[in-house]
DNA sequence: CGAGCTTTTGAACGCAGTCAACAATTGTGG
DNA sequence: CCACAATTGTTGACTGCGTTCAAAAGCTCG
């Protein structure tokens, strides 16, 4: 099934390099991985919670959530993922899923089965290491969700999410061009900030006035990403896209990594 | 320095072997591991965000947490750690340190360099499965935190929050006897739950009212689980304590993990 | 062109925050 | 060991941000 332009294995490459330089060999080996595309409707789970899944997902296009739902029902998005992520990762070591992956927008995605990773880490160690970091980096966002829905109001909130988008976004060339592809309902935008789709639209409203944002369907535009910044105090520390290295420090003891 | 009654490497050992048994090869290996003992005092950081760690610390006595400060001075508490946690383990892979860490309480650690986890890593590759699986299980933790802090009410959340402190002290040895000790403040619960100190210390009037907890000082009873539980509407599946696994699934594949 | 989402608007309510003062407890130094 | 300082816990009154409910208006797509 032809899923994508590119290869789903050249899309994770280009990923996994750009978190962590590989070597050719490494490239190779990637290249090599048996990737089974598909395409997700809306509304249909990849996978649910309870769950043990024997292979994982790279998103090719297309945006995906995790989320859970309270016993009284009330959802909550715990993360966006954009193309090139690696939402379900975790099943690698947590043999039982505790939340539930579901697209938000139409998807298609590659999926690896968990031995063929297992495999090709043991090879190549590095490879280890690039996807505990992906994991690790992926901890963070969610660490920044909770300060910005539990500490932050309404207005600075949404702009701050309204930040992170763009700039995961450009990180993976999505957000080049000016009016950005973000097929995200404000509902969703709700349950991911925590608060109601009403309020949400509200707020949203105001960003527009206010000249922070311009948006209409599921396109955005940032007419003054200062201000946007600004508004929702954002700054990109956490998201650990400056950093690289060089596999195992210890033979480049002590260096500064900024 | 002589910290603990128990040696740090002991207390790492158990805790590792509990998540993911060991060879008597690897808990050798780690026994030999350098630790450094190290007394904190409350209001000392461990680390703080920015800072690049050159070690990683375990906890061996008292509580800690991680915590993020927005621009206003609003203290979200991400994560509270027990003894036996590692909380910055990240800084293994992520070189920058995207949030703060400290004690709630006096604090007895032990601190490993990186380049000994990374040694010891190399020749046991299980080591570093379990240490990995170490991480994701926190994140698991932090996500039924957002799902606690944005859906359910202050009266859930608190309750839901104990459980969870309980369950885990629990799987530490450390909430055997009835009375339980919990050295933390209800303003850092608030922080934690994300409300305003008044406001959890009403509602932790409430839970005594209803005869769910007896708290005084740090200590916390637990006169009804059952009713307590109902309440937090809490499921420790997240904890992720049940599960074992044998290392590379690769050799015994399609197995299931129940 | 109509069914079903998604977005928008209005009005009323309520959970939790804020402010301020006081009580209880803990810690500290004389 | 006690007195004082500092932190933590408690109470009351008022406020407000965001929710809820309900209905209408716009879109999208079969």
């Amino acid at each position: 099934m032809t899923v994508s332009s590119y290869s789903p294995n050249t899309l994770m490459i280009r990923k996994l390099d750009s978190i962590f330089p590989l070597t050719d060999e490494e490239k190779q080996a990637l290249q090599e991985l048996p990737v089974q595309g598909k395409a997700l409707k809306p509304d249909e789970d990849l996978v649910r919670i309870g769950e043990s899944p024997t292979r994982c997902c790279l998103i090719l296009e297309g945006f995906m959530c995790m989320y859970k739902v309270t016993s009284a029902g009330n959802r909550q998005i715990l993360a966006l993922h954009v193309p090139g992520d690696l939402p379900d990762l975790q099943s690698l070591h947590l043999k039982v899923m505790d939340m539930s992956i579901a697209p938000v927008s139409p998807c298609k995605v590659g999926l690896i089965q968990h031995e063929e990773i297992y495999r090709i880490c043991e090879r190549y160690p590095r490879l280890t290491a690039a996807l505990w970091r992906e994991t690790l980096a992926h901890a963070s966002i969610i660490r920044e969700w909770m300060l910005n829905n539990g500490q932050r109001d309404a207005y600075t909130r949404i702009a701050h999410l309204l930040c992170e988008l763009v700039v995961r976004l450009k990180a993976v060339g999505l957000a080049d061009n000016s009016p950005i592809d973000l097929p995200i309902t404000q509902t969703e935008l709700a349950d991911a900030t925590g608060m109601s789709p009403v309020h949400m639209n509200r707020v949203l409203q105001a960003l527009r006035a206010n000249g922070l944002i311009e948006s209409k369907k599921a396109e955005l535009t940032v007419p003054n990403w200062e201000k946007l910044r600004e508004a929702g105090e954002f700054d990109p520390l956490y998201l650990h896209l400056g950093e690289r290295r060089d596999l195992h420090p210890s033979k480049s003891q002590g260096q500064q990594w900024s």
